[in-house]
DNA sequence: GTTTGTTACGGCTACCGTAAAGATC
DNA sequence: GATCTTTACGGTAGCCGTAACAAAC
């Protein structure tokens, strides 16, 4: 057994069982890999994949177990060659983060000033995505740490660290009628206007539906936006409320706007920092973390890694 | 990277260092096993030995942790195989049970039977040892499921599962005084006898000697036998008094001697059950631990496996 | 007919084992 | 001096890639 025949292994299920494309992702040849993966066949006695006639159209039942404990290996694998890196530079190396809009923006600008200063020599990359786009990034192994909102849970992969809960806010242009309200807000003076707020994806969007459904109103929202900035826009337009995560405002910035407090409206959403149970962080990783969410110590992270994993049965 | 060179790492770091010996329990050449050691070092860039001058004599910091992670990438690849023989032949198989002579004796006869009805083609070997011998049988992968009582705590590759819970029994010579005393049985009526008891090794002896401590006695073991027989058969010589598990001891068997029942003298043992966490089990086996302890279901055992794994630093 | 997977074959890498030398105890 | 590890070197297994063939959509 070889670990090249695992990596075609793998490959192959990924591409869709298609042996070429395999062979061109890893640059080599499709006979090889055919080859290859016939040989592992003969030699654990079973078959993978299920042929019809000369097509690869199925995995096998056990070819599923072997798969699976395949990108295991190959996983610690690469786990191996991050030690060798840890320890032959441990100042240095690359460190990538995935995560959306919000975060990156009002969340993350503070860890990061710290972290770079702490750690000048780490190349610290950042990738934008949804939160499904970005736990596929982590399971894939693209990126290192997942830091996003909600939409983030049966990746049985992933552990999902809680980080912080936050609340949102309504956000009107100055002498709006709303910020001239001599009571306390209610869901039901929101729903009177136009609303600017998150797309369905991101950031705990349903949690605001849901909350507009209890109480049997029906929201108007004339414009979703992916990113708080762009709701702001809108909002100073006039085109309508918007509701954002309150550290998305930011008085000195936001002039001509008011925020409003709506803690009370929705409940708190909570970010989590997702990363591979599986996978080898190195020691800065975990300093970033720790960063971000000082409750985070490398041992409460280690410790959530080895919990529970759920048995999940992927389908493709 | 190549899974040879990861088990012949494996393999000089459980020689005790020592390459030769490593090549020679791999039925290979000294030189071949250096010259991948050191390429492999290459690869990932890190020294994993320690050499003074030409000799072997330590493993350095990242060392330690690629020995780890090896170790898990080759049970893996173990488990591989096994997956393979699990689907070429379903019923067949091999299942090894490492425990101690009580259980084996005595715990043991009626689910072996049960399995070995439902599974003949099975071939199971028992092989016995004192505790520590077994859960290192365990560990070594030369047993697949480890049985017995204390003793096993502290190897953190071990996940062990509660099976039941037991009391001890005094056991007296038909006619002995304390057969027939007219009230409940005190640690203070047994101290004044001479004891025959198990092993120091064995089956909580630790817990016994506890007992006696606790109320400021000072029990005079004339005999400390490891099975449950031998301290039966010196019982009915009249050397002592035996303390033993009361489901050693077989009414009609046993004629001439009498059990007391000493649930309340003792704190109750637990009898588990060990497997190593990572390896991967034949259906077979999860069966027979059914068979022994109807609670631990398949997937309470699955369950367990992944449940928090103490970082345990091994030592040599 | 096009896409896709297997078989056949040749080149070449690199692994393994033997032999010898260097180092440590 | 004995044990142990590394270096040097030759044989060979086996992996890879090209080319041709076969099957499926």
């Amino acid at each position: 057994m070889k670990l090249q025949q695992l990596r075609y292994l793998v490959e192959v299920s990924k591409q869709g069982l298609n042996v070429s494309e395999a062979a061109e992702k890893l640059h080599t040849s499709q006979p090889g890999i055919s080859k290859q993966i016939r040989l592992l066949e003969d030699e654990l006695g079973v078959q993978i994949f299920i042929r019809n006639g000369k097509r690869v159209v199925d995995v096998t039942a056990p070819g599923r177990e072997i798969l699976h404990i395949a990108e295991r290996i190959l996983m610690q694998a690469q786990n191996l060659k991050r030690i060798g890196e840890e320890f032959v530079n441990v100042e240095g190396g690359s460190l990538t983060i995935a995560t959306t809009h919000t975060q990156a923006r009002y969340a993350l600008p503070r860890t990061i000033k710290a972290f770079l200063s702490r750690y000048p020599k780490v190349r610290l990359s950042i990738k934008q995505g949804s939160p499904t786009q970005i736990s596929e990034m982590v399971v894939e192994g693209e990126a290192d740490i997942a830091i996003a909102t909600e939409g983030i849970d049966h990746y049985p992969e992933l552990a999902m660290l809680p980080c912080y809960e936050w609340n949102r806010s309504i956000v009107v242009p100055e002498g709006h009628p709303l910020a001239a309200l001599d009571r306390k807000i209610g869901l039901d003076d929101v729903a009177a206007y136009p609303l600017v707020t998150y797309d369905f994806a991101f950031t705990g969007r349903s949690l605001i539906n849901r909350a507009f459904e209890k109480q049997g109103l029906t929201p108007n929202v004339v414009l979703t936006a992916i990113d708080s900035d762009v709701i702001k826009t809108y909002v100073t337009l006039g085109l309508g409320v918007g509701i954002l995560a309150t550290m998305a405002f930011e008085p000195e910035r936001d002039r001509g706007l008011v925020a409003i407090d709506a803690g009370h409206l929705f409940e708190p959403s909570v970010t989590r920092i997702g990363v591979r149970r599986d996978a080898y962080l190195r020691g800065y990783a975990f300093d970033f973390i720790e960063l971000f969410s000082p409750h985070l110590t490398r041992e409460t992270v280690q410790g959530s890694l080895l919990m529970s994993e759920p048995e999940g049965e992927e389908e493709e």
